[in-house]
RNA sequence: GCCGAUGUGGCGAAAUGGCAGACGCAAGGGACUUAAAAUCCCUCGGAGGGUAACUUCCGUGCCGGUUCGAGUCCGGCCAUCGGCACCA
């Protein structure tokens, strides 16, 4: 018999939806929270992909086996509705990129009902209703206020054509609308000092229970490193100041490099004998993208600032100084010291520019190339040409060094990151404003807390301006008004925020959704986190997830937020590929619509597949054989009806394979092993059908073990049965680890580690016993039944070594 | 270049250092059927030997190592995919 699923799915879908089943208060009497989350969505045009559908129905999996167990589990949805999409769309359709996005999520949320999640729909939140932006907003004043955000100059992607454009939008230097080339340009940015937090957000790491994979590329994403900042004079006045974690080389030095842009350049222009020349190679790289800075790395290049040289500290030896583009205005202090015989990219820019080297660290030839600290770090190497220092080793001399030039007070242990600060402006219409203001007299002051939020304006058009600034800079009427500090007339920031910001704190305001008195209520928060499991795409282990992190970490300082870190554990599923192999996409056109296969197979047969078709965090290719089979594997179950006997107890023909399967499918969901779980219960089936009947208890077993997966048609069986009460007050059953030892085992035995015989032996059987019966098992290998040892493992291997 | 992941049948894949290929797909054979679908049963890594129940050898990207025993651990490669890009 077919089951019809699409009458089941939505009857159930109603219930859930009309009892409101998966909505949760704060607190239930008796239960413990638990807090399961996954990455809200873009709600793009396309709807929800195959991805959303892969992660979503497996983390659903994973919340519904917890609330059989008896957790008051909260499993939200929402969605990140600012993003460059809607805005094309906007300006293609003329329409309000609130329009496009209210239609877009409206599909999302159809389509999330319609594959059978079980979300608390009373605390779905979307990015830009006002009652969350309004929060957003308040939350970056508290940053303000803090003094961790402030106006920076910075350079940006300038398109001639479309203006400022945000990296993703710049492909190997050129734009992605229109293909023309684009530039750097310095502009006033917002920025939030991240980098303050660098340090807590590398060391905090170890209290997490990421995937490994993940803390990795947090820390490398980061970038800590340690080393010494250290200032040399300025031959006839100025100071240069440099970092390096190689502070053991710097004997070596023989010259310095400094970013082409840094202001130092121009301190120094009336004593720079070739101006001309510098200026020169300024300009020109003022013109390249960092993308042509970075494809220019075969080829160092630089010139020198003739006339100025700069004097080491440690033994006052007169240093020529260069510009050269290698070097990185925002890393360290925009300047280098130079010691090629220990730096591969000095040792180049030497050779080029025919500069000395000095060898100071001894153990390698340093003529061809440089001895870098890749290889003498940790070998024990001693330093030489280093005055009082040579003769230590590297290790030593890093302490000693350091020591003294803290003593002559020219240097200092600094942590340095990768990470930059945040920079928070994008000149685009379609974000949060920055809620800040600018008064003649007071400068930079927040909008008042009454006044939030600070809404988007109506605008005729969203295309950012010409000369690279917000639509909004056009509304006069909205960007001018009065000082919330003193009352004159003063001007609205026109910027808004990038699309990370939402993001970066929705995970909290689920907690408390409709408040309007604070962005969530503190006990709220304590309720709920941290989140026990946070799931969420790979594209998101570096930038999203350190966003996240460093938001709380900084409302957990404010007194605003209970926990330091916000997320127990996070994990990233792997990618659904095409069946081609390559990533979904429309220019492949090899995606495949996940609620077309839903209509076509069923929700419940779609998710058993998800989950069955292979490791959840490797990728894999889509293909649709094995909808098929997940959908007789469930008409299968169904039929069980058919085959059922009166019985309470379950029965001992089926015992061991009910409690092995109790205890496979609830280790293998803990741990996100979802493909063996489904084969466990596949199993289970094959072994009924051998038997040939099952009994009400043995039943209930079954299809509580596949409600996570297949809720709606496990549901409806257990409704049809009237098994009572109803499976969502069914409880997840518990294996009884007696019940799986047999009285007879199976043992393999080997001879020198290859298989030769098995024997059934009885689980009383001493080891003696079951040593004769293994011997004469295996007397055709056995040389005379000699043999040298014996090693037993009770009840897996028995190896025989001759 | 650096970082991360992956490599097992025709295919998707399983395997706390202990029987490699569970479970499923595809394929082939059989039962039921007038027939088909559905369902159920059997075979299914490769090579060889036997009429046969069976049996021998090889086999987890490649080369070494540790171990009684390695898909799994260690060292060195190769290939594919993803991320980052001169970070001093």
């Amino acid at each position: 018999m077919e089951y019809d699923f699409k009458k089941i799915e939505q009857k159930w879908q109603k219930v859930w939806e009309d009892e409101k089943r998966f909505e949760v208060p704060n607190h239930k009497e008796g239960k413990e929270n638990m807090y399961v989350l996954i990455e809200f969505p873009y709600p793009s045009g396309v709807g929800l992909h195959m991805g959303h559908c892969r992660s979503y129905t497996a983390i659903d999996a994973f919340a519904r086996k917890k609330r059989l167990q008896g957790y008051n589990v909260m499993f939200p949805f929402g969605t990140d509705a600012y993003g460059l999409e809607a805005e094309r769309t906007a300006i293609k359709e003329h329409k309000p990129p609130q329009e496009i996005v209210a239609r877009n999520i409206k599909t999302f949320q159809q389509q999330v009902r319609s594959i059978g999640l079980g979300i608390d729909w009373s605390r779905t939140i979307n990015t830009c209703d006002a009652d969350y932006y309004k929060w957003t907003q308040w939350q970056f004043i508290q940053f303000f206020k803090h003094g961790l955000a402030e106006k920076r100059e910075m350079s940006v992607n300038y398109c001639p054509n479309c203006g400022v454009l945000a990296n993703e939008e710049v492909e190997d230097g050129v734009c992605c609308q229109c293909h023309s080339e684009t530039t750097q340009k310095l502009k006033s940015q917002w920025v939030l000092k991240m980098t303050e937090y660098g340090d807590r957000l590398d060391e905090d790491l170890k209290d997490t229970n990421f995937m490994e994979h993940i803390k990795t590329s947090q820390k490398n994403w980061i970038g800590k490193s340690e080393g010494v900042e250290v200032d040399f004079e300025i031959v006839g006045g100025g100071k240069l100041s440099i970092f390096t974690t190689c502070i053991e080389t710097i004997y070596g030095i023989t010259f310095m490099v400094v970013a082409p842009e840094s202001n130092i350049v121009d301190e120094l222009k009336p004593r720079i004998k070739n101006w001309e020349e510098v200026e020169a190679y300024r300009k020109a790289t003022a013109k390249k993208t960092e993308f042509d800075r970075s494809e220019m790395n075969k080829d160092k290049s630089g010139v020198e600032l003739e006339g100025i040289f700069a004097i080491n500290p440690v033994n006052n030896k007169k240093i020529p100084v260069y510009i050269g583009d290698f070097v990185i205005a925002s890393y360290g202090t925009g300047a280098v010291m130079a010691v090629p015989t220990h730096d591969q990219r000095d040792f180049e820019f030497a050779k080029k520019y025919n500069i000395d080297m000095i060898q100071v660290i001894d153990g390698a030839d340093v003529s061809e190339k440089a001895f870098e600290k890749y290889d003498y770090l940790g070998k024990g190497c001693k330093l030489i040409n280093s005055e009082e220092f040579s003769g230590l080793t590297v290790e030593q001399a890093k302490v000693a060094i350091v020591e003294k030039l803290e003593k002559l007070g020219v240097g200092r242990r600094k942590l340095n990151f990768k990470m930059r600060d945040w920079i928070f402006s994008r000149q685009r219409y379609w974000g949060e404003p920055i809620p800040m203001v600018y008064c003649k007299h007071c400068g930079w002051v927040p909008e008042k807390d009454e006044n939030l939020p600070v809404e988007l304006p109506k605008v005729e058009s969203y295309e950012p301006t010409k000369d690279g600034e917000s639509p909004l800079s056009l509304i006069t009427d909205w960007v001018n008004t009065v000082c919330p500090n003193c009352g004159e007339p003063a001007k609205r920031e026109t910027d808004t925020m990038p699309g990370w910001a939402g993001s970066s704190w929705y995970f909290l305001r689920y907690c408390d959704p409709k408040n309007d008195k604070e962005f969530a209520n503190y006990d709220a928060l304590k309720a709920w986190l941290p989140v026990e499991l946070y799931n969420g795409g790979n594209e998101h282990t570096t930038r999203h997830l350190l966003y996240a992190r460093f938001w709380n970490k900084f409302l957990y300082d404010c007194g605003l937020s209970p926990v330091s870190e916000p997320f127990k554990c996070r994990i990233s599923q792997g990618l659904i590929l095409g069946s081609d192999g390559k990533k979904m996409s429309k220019s492949s056109g090899n995606g495949v619509d996940p609620l077309v296969i839903v209509n076509q197979y069923g929700a419940d047969a779609v998710r058993l597949w998800m989950s069955f078709i292979g490791d959840y965090f490797e990728s894999v290719s889509w293909s649709e054989d094995g909808v098929k089979a997940c959908k007789k594997f469930i008409n299968k179950i169904v039929n069980f009806q058919e085959i059922l006997t009166e019985g309470e107890e379950i029965s001992a023909e089926l015992k061991v394979a009910i409690h092995s399967a109790i205890k496979k499918v609830s280790n293998d969901i803990d741990n996100f092993k979802f493909n063996t779980a489904i084969s466990a219960l596949m199993i289970l089936a094959n072994e009924i059908t051998r038997v040939g009947k099952l009994n009400n208890a043995e039943y209930k077993v079954l299809l509580t073990l596949l409600n996570p997966f297949a809720p709606h048609i496990t549901e409806e069986i257990w409704t049809n049965l009237n098994y009572s009460p109803s499976i969502k007050d069914a409880s997840w059953p518990k294996f009884d680890e007696k019940a799986l030892i047999k009285q007879e085992l199976e043992v393999p035995i080997q001879v020198n580690g290859k298989l030769r015989a098995k024997i059934m032996v009885n689980i009383n059987s001493t080891k003696e016993e079951i040593e004769a019966q293994a011997l004469s098992a295996v007397k055709g290998y056995l040389n005379n039944g000699e043999y040298k040892k014996i090693i037993y493992i009770p009840n897996k291997i028995f190896n025989i070594v001759v």
